[in-house]
DNA sequence: CAACATCATGCAACATCCTGCAAGAATATG
DNA sequence: CATATTCTTGCAGGATGTTGCATGATGTTG
């Protein structure tokens, strides 16, 4: 339990989850010194994870709804880029996450397509849009602003749709596509299972991450869209993945 | 969690929704002592967040905040109406439209409460407050952004609540209350009648005003809260119905 | 006006941060 | 197998930030 990955890993899941934590505390919880936590958050800081303060280090991923107002560069290329697969008349399955919703934002209007999501927030942008919008109701995760929970499943399960857009915590060559939270994941592959292609979107330090919970093998995945370099996508081409890079 | 930037968060996020914090209670719960609270809101002042008084600090409306008074000034008094009547543990019916938005967005803190709603707006609304949410999903109404349909209202009528608190596209002394979207209206119905008391909540313009469709009548109505001058809510008071003024 | 609470300021004690460095462990290389 | 390299860790130091308290000033209440 003393490696420094096992406890980034811990470091990582906690501020990941919205918690601050303090130096001092974790140094007594791991056996190491403060020193040691301190360049762990620091790395952490490095890779977008964490904000370090003065005394510990604060979640930088606070919860989706106060990253969704910011709205970011990096999503509209991928976007961009899975506006291309999108036709009129499709039913589209649109999963939560800052990254699809930059692509609901993006939607020219389709008034024959019909948008189902479990999100709110990408159920207003698809509205806004243009586009005839189904808003799969539960209860409201607070973590990702999704609705989930087992009426979610299975409204989603009673439906089908010819693309789905996952939003992804974790993307690894070998645990395939996982999630945070588990309700979200039981969500996330519903919408896989009731579709025709299953289409990942995510941004480069996703990639080679594992969440928690596992969604999808890799081979249920008909394609990836990502910013990441080529050389960053190189394990799951290799696996037959098809991968766009925006 | 004794972290300075923590605290500071803590502090911005409660004068961003417009609570105005007390000195001598932060100190208690911070486990710090006056003095340090009192830079903290100091620090708050320098950044534009809070406005320092005497025994603690106040919210200072922001020009994003303000252009939304000038429109929805008259709203907020009628949301701080309507929180009186709202304690931790109920279950909360809440409909779509901007007066009840702006009621989701004054919400304090109810861990234990759940707030249903078929409106994403009001949805993300109470969740950023921190209270437990349940989003009743269905086709969202171009109109006003709601989900309608069979669906939605057969979800509702499958659950009950303490309150429920609807908008109002008009309100009539004969006609009763009344929507423009007949979707819409079945909505307000099932709220209403799965809910032990029912709360309109309407600005000045809408009294008098027969939308196209109606959802009950003024006899199944609990409660008035608007901010129109008691001469206008005359002719429903003398139907025996129960009026606030903001 | 008197009693009291709150505020601003300065200060000393303390905690934390950064930098550099050396010892140990793991891995790579010849 | 021996040696070199890299990585990780803990520690020492000086710099900086933070905290609580004391002091006098200012505001509030009866």
């Amino acid at each position: 339990m003393n490696l420094p990955d096992a406890r980034q890993d811990v470091l990582r899941a906690r501020l990941e989850r919205g918690q601050t934590v303090e130096l001092a505390f974790l140094a007594e919880e791991f056996g190491v010194s403060v020193d040691t936590v301190r360049r762990d958050l620091k790395l952490l800081e490095m890779q977008g994870v964490a904000r370090c303060v003065r005394g510990g280090a604060m979640p930088v991923a606070r919860p989706a709804l106060q990253r969704m107002a910011e709205g970011d560069a990096r999503y509209e290329s991928i976007a961009a880029c899975a506006l291309s697969l999108i036709e009129d008349g499709m039913v589209l399955f649109l999963d939560g996450g800052s990254t699809v919703l930059a692509l609901a934002q993006a939607l020219p209007p389709l008034p024959n397509a019909l948008a189902v999501t479990p999100a709110p927030a990408v159920a207003l942008a698809c509205l806004a849009a243009g586009v005839p919008t189904h808003l799969v109701g539960g209860r409201l995760s607070a973590l990702g602003a999704v609705c989930v929970g087992h009426g979610t499943v299975s409204a989603l399960s009673d439906l089908t749709a010819d693309l789905a857009f996952l939003g992804v915590c974790g993307l690894e060559e070998t645990f395939g596509l996982s999630a945070d939270d588990p309700d979200e994941a039981f969500v996330k592959r519903a919408m896989a299972q009731a579709s025709g292609r299953t289409i990942a979107l995510t941004s480069a330090p996703k990639l080679g991450r594992k969440a928690r919970h596992r969604v999808l093998p890799l081979k249920d995945l008909d394609m990836l869209i990502t910013d990441a370099p080529p050389r960053a996508t190189r394990p799951f081409t290799t696996k037959g993945l098809e991968v766009r890079h925006a």
